[in-house]
DNA sequence: ACTCTAAATTGACTAAAATCAATTATTCGA
DNA sequence: TCGAATAATTGATTTTAGTCAATTTAGAGT
């Protein structure tokens, strides 16, 4: 847990943010992008393995990440916990706290990560002039819901290699959106976060992640993946 | 698919509604409640095994279940499928249709069922001069992220038995928040669905079922379940 | 009430993933 | 750069849930 270099001075202007397309201004006109000038009250630096909120503390933000990955996790009774997702740039953290104004996940950063911190009074207050803010972050919550169901469906009926095909697929695609390769990449987490996320034992993503490597599906060095084939990959799930 | 009976000719005034509590209007003020005169356009009945909406058809409104119980199910590629979840009264559905004006799963009734029809249009234009309103909306789509998370914990992180008395448990917890008995109820969807749910086969299910009453946890009768140790119940997740 | 059909249960067996255990890589800090 | 600690891989074995198959039970429609 090193000390992160505080480099970005940016006042938190959406309008120039190269990931307005991606985050929360996505789809709304430039006119609209300048009502949410002073959306973003601040920047923040999370090291790596720190916590950027944790379940049980007051919400006050939503926090749209700049730089780096999260992982959130959720805990149940006795030691039992999941993780819940992994936040890459443009993805928002923190959408569970508007129920009763706490966090119900850890988030954790996976690497040096930089957020910006959106008040949630802000949000409901800039709505009032500007509703297709309002409408944006519905849209959000309704995207979050369908990713889930998502993850429900692969936990519900995916055997592991499908499940990790899947997961692979995501990221491949999610990277792809930023601008950056779709087929190799670096997986921050893990083998026991993504083992978690996909309900699965770390041994059973070893041997999976070699046995798609030896249908030279993928390559693994480490945590650095390089998709060999990702028609047939996919091929694996549509199955 | 019989006819069901068009017996109720409630205009759709939230104010006396006995769901009022639990429903979209949780938590508002009388003086709230008011301004959410005409919230509610239609009322609509649905017979056993008819679709609400369907995934892929164009999103309107979101749905109050005012009486009986709907599965939500989504499709994956190539004959994959999943239940989402099952609503029961005071539950919305829908909240996955604001992101691109679509649904994303299919809401079936389980047994003739009737829905209070909210037009999404109504609810923004609403919520405008009655901001509690939007504030409420967000909290029920944060609540429903979290419920989500929560059953990723269950198909992620416990086995049969645990999952199973989970979703009892949770059914008693809703029943019981419904003024209904916490122990005894019927279940309204097939073994296919409960264990496509829960991510499980059928035959999993009646054995874990049979498990479960051998241990004198419960009883089983088709459809009907009489939990009568609901400590021990609850003492086999949190282990 | 009766019949036909669909749903649920039960048993025997198989397959998938978990567990246990040992080894090999990585990472991080001195 | 080295060495301890942690993470990841691989193998052997067990456990759990899935599959296949046969009954039994429950429901829908006449």
């Amino acid at each position: 847990m090193a000390i992160a270099p505080l480099s970005a001075r940016n006042t938190g202007s959406c309008s120039n943010c190269n990931l307005r397309n991606l985050c929360v201004p996505a789809g709304m006109s430039p006119d609209e992008l300048i009502q949410l000038e002073g959306l973003v009250a601040t920047k923040r630096h999370i090291c790596q393995g720190d916590a950027l909120f944790r379940a049980g503390i007051s919400f006050q933000s939503l926090y749209a990440v700049r730089a780096g990955c999260f992982k959130t996790s959720m805990y149940g009774e006795e030691s039992r916990s999941q993780v819940i997702g992994f936040q890459i740039p443009g993805d928002l953290l923190g959408l569970d706290g508007l129920t009763d104004a706490k966090h119900h996940v850890d988030a954790i950063a996976l690497v040096d990560s930089e957020v910006c911190a959106i008040p949630y009074a802000r949000i409901t207050q800039i709505s009032k002039e500007c509703p297709s803010l309002q409408l944006q972050l519905n849209r959000i919550m309704s995207c979050e819901i369908i990713k889930d169901h998502g993850v429900m469906m692969l936990l519900g009926s995916m055997q592991a290699k499908e499940r990790l095909a899947t997961f692979l697929l995501n990221f491949s695609e999610r990277f792809k959106c930023l601008g950056h390769s779709p087929t190799e990449f670096k997986l921050h987490m893990s083998r026991e976060d993504i083992g978690s996320y996909l309900g699965l034992k770390i041994e059973t993503i070893s041997r999976t992640l070699t046995n798609l490597q030896t249908d030279e599906l993928i390559s693994v060095k480490g945590k650095h993946i390089n998709i060999l084939n990702l028609v047939g990959l996919k091929g694996l799930i549509d199955r």
